[in-house]
DNA sequence: GCCGATTGCGCAATCGTTTTTCTCCCCCAA
DNA sequence: TTGGGGGAGAAAAACGATTGCGCAATCGGC
């Protein structure tokens, strides 16, 4: 179990040197001159020994971890996975590690997991937990803590940020319906205690506001977290209306995954009675029974972007500009067809 | 940038004690007797400081870390996010932290976190990187080094491991599938450098063999990885045979997914003229159009009995059983039917 | 042959905790 | 008055690395 730890001061017994040099000989450093001759026993004598550095020791010492932290808000959430590859990439390229902390949409894990992470002396920390207080995020700046924001913004300030421009892709989404002839559409929003999920319904707002089309405020339901399960159960009343949507905005693809099952509960079929968009583009979509139309992003690029600016932050470079905003645009598959009524009187 | 960090002498200093006592009041120390007084000075001066207590140098002293490494091979097959919210739950709930590596099926970054995790010095290790090779395995077992293969099992020795019966949920499957009349069967196997990869291979060749089904080898390919793309990459040889199968088993559900493109490129339909079988039954398995038949495994049960299992083997705590074989049973949906021959001439 | 520069490496402080051992002081009994 | 005992907290030694500085020995130049 307990195993005598192989140190520094065993490689340098063995190669007959003081730690010091053993230390200068594995790190590389040339300001100070090194016989070749020694060189090599150090490191044959490491070698030997199985000598494993402890990168406790180092942090310690060193006050740096080479270590990322990042914040998730529920990992089963297709979205993410591409995004922390992305991270991973870069930060494995550049020799960060990433330790990943999955918040299942509550603020409690996410406080725990933030003072963990501090704790823990991570150099910096990539947040794409969308419920995070405002609060939260603040004191993060105001001790200069370095941090990236990753599909969520943050309110007023100029914080480092990786987001999706929900204007435009959500304008792309009301665009399609519209121009497909649905005029009674319904939209299942997602938590309006997240910027995402404020974001995307304002746009939507505006977007049909703009094409002319009432929104009718029984067919604007909200879905207490971006999840299937709770898309479902906020759609359900909009299958349910007297006068059901011919169409249906789900914030996110998961949300438009309970949307489908609840129209298919009630007996309706997407797209033949009611049409259905989605975000984010999640990568089984293509798959879905229909091929879901949503709002593709650029998800593993979010996640390299975001890990590019975290590192240039940490290691003081500068940053071209603190908000990117990644393009969004609607992919138009299976999901989505002219309103069956429309549909007929063409016919 | 660097604002200096306040340590525990800090904390002491305001309260006028030794470090010591800080510690001791601090971590709830009972062996010492404390003065109410002191405690609450204590406590008061570390909060008016915002002190945080450096996980490093406490992990230094301790040689203990309470982080658990987690190897994946890749988080983009939705069968994983599940098992790492069950590790992640226990680990949580035993005040573990979970660092999580994504090895991309590469067995060089399987090396290097390997690596990086023991200089971490993480108390144990979940391996659900299914190619890594079993001299690996071998050094960490020669080492004592806590950890559980999930989802993989390991040749001969018996190291801890949860893992699913590939046995009975391929049986299923074939039985199944030859229960519906189907006696021209393809299989997309997965990379047989993977022990999942064989023995699903080797118990669909057994189950067939037992129900007297020759297995033409033209009919038989394996994706080099268990994913979309390689399982569409090696669906092509089957679906272009001069006599297509008219059903085929994918060893994962997204070696099917590629699967089922393969076949739709060709103009074929699902389950029309050729029914399609996965296995592992991810999150959105459901959704595919069509449905995918699949054979569930219960993903988050099995994350949390390895999780409990790592932990119990770090705290010395005594294992039930150094093996679990989870259960895996076939979930018939719509991607299979009756053969359409069959169907025809049943008309 | 002397002096200063250079080379090659050892010394010791430091990073921020935890924990064993000590010390001090007060109280009480003999 | 002295000794013992125990309560409250201080001292100091780890845990394993890194690094500025110092110090011999060697070398080159004059």
């Amino acid at each position: 179990m307990t195993e005598p730890r192989i140190t520094i001061i065993d490689v340098a017994r063995a190669a007959s040197v003081h730690p010091s040099t053993v230390s200068r000989v594995l790190n590389g450093r040339v300001e100070l001159s090194l016989l070749p001759e020694t060189r090599e026993r150090v490191i044959a004598a490491a070698a030997r020994l199985g000598y494993r550095p402890s990168a406790l020791a180092r942090s310690l010492r060193l006050r740096r971890t080479f270590t990322l932290g990042m914040l998730v808000p529920n990992i089963d959430n297709p979205l993410f996975p591409p995004i922390i590859k992305g991270v991973e990439d870069v930060a494995h390229a550049r020799g960060y590690n990433l330790i990943l902390c999955n918040t299942e949409d509550s603020s409690e894990r996410e406080a725990t997991y933030l003072r963990v992470l501090r704790e823990r002396q991570v150099d910096g920390l990539l947040i794409a937990s969308s419920f995070m207080a405002d609060s939260t995020i603040a004191e993060l700046r105001r001790d200069r803590f370095p941090f990236v924001l990753v599909n969520r913004g943050s309110r007023g300030a100029n914080d480092l940020a990786v987001l999706v421009d929900n204007q435009v892709g959500v304008a792309e989404v009301i665009e399609h319906l519209v121009g497909l002839g649905h005029r009674r559409i319904g939209i299942v929003a997602g938590p309006q205690t997240t910027m995402t999920g404020q974001q995307r319904l304002a746009a939507a707002r505006a977007s049909l506001r703009e094409h002319g089309v009432k929104l009718d405020p029984a067919l604007v339901a909200v879905a207490e977290a971006f999840s299937q399960e709770a898309g479902y159960r906020a759609a359900r009343r909009l299958v349910l209306a007297t006068e059901p949507p011919t169409a249906i905005f789900g914030a996110n693809d998961l949300i438009a995954l309970g949307v489908l099952r609840a129209i298919r509960e009630v007996g309706l079929e997407c797209p033949d009675h009611i049409s259905l968009v989605g975000f984010n583009d999640i990568p089984q979509a293509e798959f879905f029974g229909p091929p879901l139309t949503t709002v593709h992003v650029p998800q593993r690029d979010m996640g390299t972007q975001a890990a590019t600016m975290l590192i240039a932050q940490i290691e003081g470079k500068d940053i071209p500009a603190p908000r990117v905003v990644a393009e969004a645009h609607l992919v138009v598959r299976g999901s989505t067809a002219a309103p069956a009524t429309l549909a007929r009187s063409e016919v």
